[in-house]
DNA sequence: CTGAAAGCGCTTACAG
DNA sequence: CTGAAAGCGCTTACAG
């Protein structure tokens, strides 16, 4: 944050314009980049702003129009329950950093997956500028306001009226499994997301469209996010399909679960089967996880930047690609 | 957040105002609990409050008083370099939580150490409602500005002006420290962070006098607080004093570098040398690493609050407990 | 193209 | 103890 400070206070835009030598109108116009303004005007505002490190008070601007002073993080879980993993707090770390420039403010708000309404409150909050959820789903995305709309962002799934910024996971699944064929697997095993979230539909996607094309069995079990999901689901499939010959996890810490349990009975990773995960966290580097990379950062500050500068259209999905990293389990 | 509406639009004072039959004034004065209002005032601005869910619109606060809409989080390093780590991230998480109930944001801005004015900004910015300090060293504590007395906590050590919240890492090292006497090791060395980071300072003062009290050689090492450090460290460690038994670092992350190194050297942990971190994190649960606990979340929640109420007189220094926890290293 | 004026929600001297 | 009024920084009809 570069902000200047004009006789001890933060320069206002009464600084501007007289330092431009215009009126506040004009000054507001040429700042919130309105057309009807001379060009002289234009070039006086703008130096000034500059010369003074002027930032626009977000408080100020609030109250002038409907703009909020923070950007509220949607995270949606089935019940509402606030759950913070790593991955929610890179998300919420880097906004709060991009936001900071901009001198708005990020909060943290959980919407409960079966709240009929959890916009409702946060659609008429006037300090509210725009909302990033996570981990969203349909019947959430359904639910979001008009009033709302071309405010709010999707890391995750988007719809009609929200769009979605994500990791290509699509690829990523692909790259990985191409990976376990080539590494001679042929009876891989998958373990998703819990049902309602659908970020990881994609994933699954390129799992069944590979099995189908190599002529493999599916064998795709329900995971959660944890390491306890992990085992479960590896026991899960090593009782339906003990032939199977790798696991691939949607997460690296359903996969270090994967690995746990694979050990306990005395099964070779990657020998008898190989294991892979997704995101490329700090665990995978220390498990010797193959994995994907997520890039939670950039996606995090390409939505923020989206929900930052308010627009009429919907802007388009985005999708960061996701590069393999083979290390000792696949 | 309870935020409800009326007739479309969240409750503001007036809507109170009218529903307790006073004015805005006497509304403010009930609100901002104030002396001087009579007891019927009192309780039906009160009820009426209750009744529309009012929360004071942060934004217009702002523009009254000195109150800004967001709280900053100030992470000090050596260059203002923003490095996020799992700490930070769950510090930075826990405010956006607790400050979303009050519909205040959370700012995330790095503050280089050898900045000699490193609160200018901030100090005159009228968003700034208070500042969370996170890493912080004498020298910026010591330029905290006036006008930032107290609306600035710190998460580490404090200062005269600035009250501290910590964990208490004192009580935390004995215990760990004491652990490794007890397992039968009396050749103890140390790595501590990096000498600019004082917050774990209190740790080695625990170290020294815990060595001078048995009678035991001091050998501590400067560390980062990285797994890259703790290799570094461990070799150094080995060439001074080839004879250690035990390590003890400061944090998790540079323990896990520690055991790395030493399995490279065929060095057995815990055999020939035990290992004990700091901080509990997940890699420590994975790592099967003994460490003490460092409650961040309580931390950072009740740091955040003394952010948000501003008083006028400094708060007592705040230091939760850390609790040991053995696993197999140590 | 430009400036004076009103208004956003709140608090706080200022008179009563 | 209480209300009317001013003011915080900004934008946007409203007149020119």
């Amino acid at each position: 944050m570069e902000v200047s400070t004009v006789d001890g206070h933060a320069a206002t835009i009464y600084d501007v314009a007289r330092r431009a030598g215009v009126s506040k109108s004009t000054a507001s116009r040429v700042l919130t980049g309105q057309r009807r303004v001379s060009r002289d005007a234009v070039e006086q505002v703008k130096r000034a702003a500059l010369e003074l490190g002027y930032v626009r008070n977000p408080a100020a601007l609030s109250m002038s129009t409907s703009n909020g002073t923070r950007v509220v993080i949607g995270v949606v879980s089935p019940r509402g329950k606030l759950v913070v993993d790593e991955y929610l707090a890179r998300v919420v770390t880097t906004a709060a950093r991009v936001c900071a420039a901009e001198r708005i403010g990020v909060g943290l708000e959980p919407i409960a997956l079966n709240d009929p309404n959890p916009f409702d409150a946060l659609a008429h909050d006037p300090t509210v500028h725009g909302i990033l959820l996570v981990n969203t789903a349909e019947s959430v995305l359904d639910a979001v306001d008009d009033l709302l709309v071309g405010r709010v962002v999707s890391i995750g799934v988007g719809s009609s009226r929200v769009p979605a910024v994500d990791v290509d996971n699509y690829l990523g699944a692909r790259a990985i499994i191409g990976r376990l064929f080539e590494s001679g697997r042929s009876r891989v095993a998958m373990i998703t997301g819990p049902a309602w979230m659908p970020c990881v539909n994609r994933m699954t996607k390129a799992y069944l469209e590979l099995m189908s094309a190599t002529g493999s069995p599916n064998r795709n079990v329900v995971g959660g996010f944890t390491a306890e999901s992990g085992k479960l689901a590896t026991n899960a499939i090593l009782r339906q399909w003990p032939d199977v010959d790798a696991i691939f996890a949607v997460c690296d810490t359903t996969a270090i679960g994967v690995i746990d349990a694979l050990r306990a009975r005395h099964i070779d990773v990657p020998a008898d089967v190989a294991v892979a995960g997704f995101d490329d966290t700090e665990l995978a580097h220390y498990a010797g996880l193959t994995t994907a990379t997520h890039p939670v950062e950039a996606i995090a500050e390409a939505a923020t930047r989206a929900v930052l500068d308010v627009r009429a259209t919907r802007l388009p999905d985005l999708y960061f690609p996701s590069q393999l990293v083979t290390r000792r389990t696949a």
